[in-house]
DNA sequence: CTCTAACTTTACATGGTGTCAAGTTGACAT
DNA sequence: ATGTCAACTTGACACCATGTAAAGTTAGAG
């Protein structure tokens, strides 16, 4: 087994992660993990303290692994207002698949833990920030609608944007991912670009 | 007390709801339903077999109480298609609220408890139901927009008022009742009316 | 050969749900 | 007055997941 080079961390990060993936996030347990990663449940607790710090080190594993930041910069090199808004949902939208098994967990957890709750609530920030520079670039072009303020477009983006709508259209509904973001990019420019 | 005479069981649904209404549906405890409507924690599992059976019977208890069907009857009375779209957005929008406490613990349940998951399921196909009669009346009037099926309108108007967006710009971003509202009737409108 | 870091095994505390069984209480019928 | 029945109480316990604690194993580096 080639995976038995792999360190532990890594071993635990990547098996946490595929357990997540296929289970859709769906009540997957320290022993499972574990079991998956082939040590010992207690060889967990000697990598992460706890389980909301093994799910929010997953996460990070998964923006190192699929080098996001790379990706956002990207996104950022849009000429206009409304090239930017499209292609921020684009980047986001496609990048939910890969961390929604972990993301479903760490918002399970966040009800009842307080830790869990404060490791989403960041990640959320950083994603708000990508709402928030899009609506800027829309205004900055002077296309942002007068219906609302530049915070208001940012909550409404960040809210079409959720995790949870994902799951509702892609998982749920069973829409293809293609179909998600074209919905996508029709809704936000519609909500928030000036109509003329 | 007064309450001391109210039936048992109206006295346990009322605590519940009481309960999730004030904690916004965060971690209620059998026990604590059992102190509130004073009686023992043993004596709530005479009334109900179990924590997924008491959250629905409390969101029926609601839904009597609040005579929602007689609501719902009056938004379809609306003359146009546009018409009711606003009006289903408005009433189910303003509903949102009573039921959210325990709305939120049902769903936090469906992630484990396949019987509160398929509780939860029932009540989102009444909401369906609802969002459907709003897109087929629009597609009556030649008014739905062509850029998708009458079954994806569906979908997107239920997923745009979902419970979870509800939360999000009325709690997590501080937005006003009459905001939410407001913005949730222009947006559904801008997504599924014909624009010419 | 020894020390140490990474691991294993076993055991146990905690906190919530749900089950079980034996007792109490008050109203009502006979 | 007595028995019965339903609604409740009390106390004990099984289950399951997280997390803690402690003692033992093992492989590699000095």
């Amino acid at each position: 087994m080639s995976s038995q080079n792999i360190p532990t961390r890594d071993r635990i990060l990547k098996s946490t992660w595929q357990l997540l993936e296929v289970g859709n996030g769906n009540a997957v347990r320290m022993s499972d993990i574990a079991k998956a990663a082939k040590i010992s449940r207690q060889a967990l607790y000697l990598h992460f303290p706890n389980r909301a710090d093994l799910l929010t080190a997953t996460t990070r594993y998964l923006d190192e692994v699929h080098d996001i930041d790379a990706k956002l910069v990207k996104s950022r090199s849009a000429a206009s207002g409304t090239e930017r808004l499209e292609a921020w949902v684009e980047t986001w939208g496609n990048y939910i698949p890969t961390i929604f098994g972990v993301a479903k967990a760490l918002m399970a957890m966040q009800e009842t833990d307080d830790e869990a709750a404060a490791a989403w609530n960041d990640r959320i920030l950083a994603i708000r920030d990508g709402c928030e520079k899009a609506v800027q670039a829309l205004k900055a072009d002077g296309k942002l609608t007068d219906n609302m303020s530049e915070e208001e477009a940012t909550d409404l983006l960040l809210t079409l944007l959720s995790v949870r709508n994902w799951e509702q259209l892609r998982i749920t509904c069973n829409w293809t991912q293609d179909r998600y973001i074209d919905m996508m990019q029709q809704l936000t420019a519609q909500a928030l670009v000036k109509s003329e």
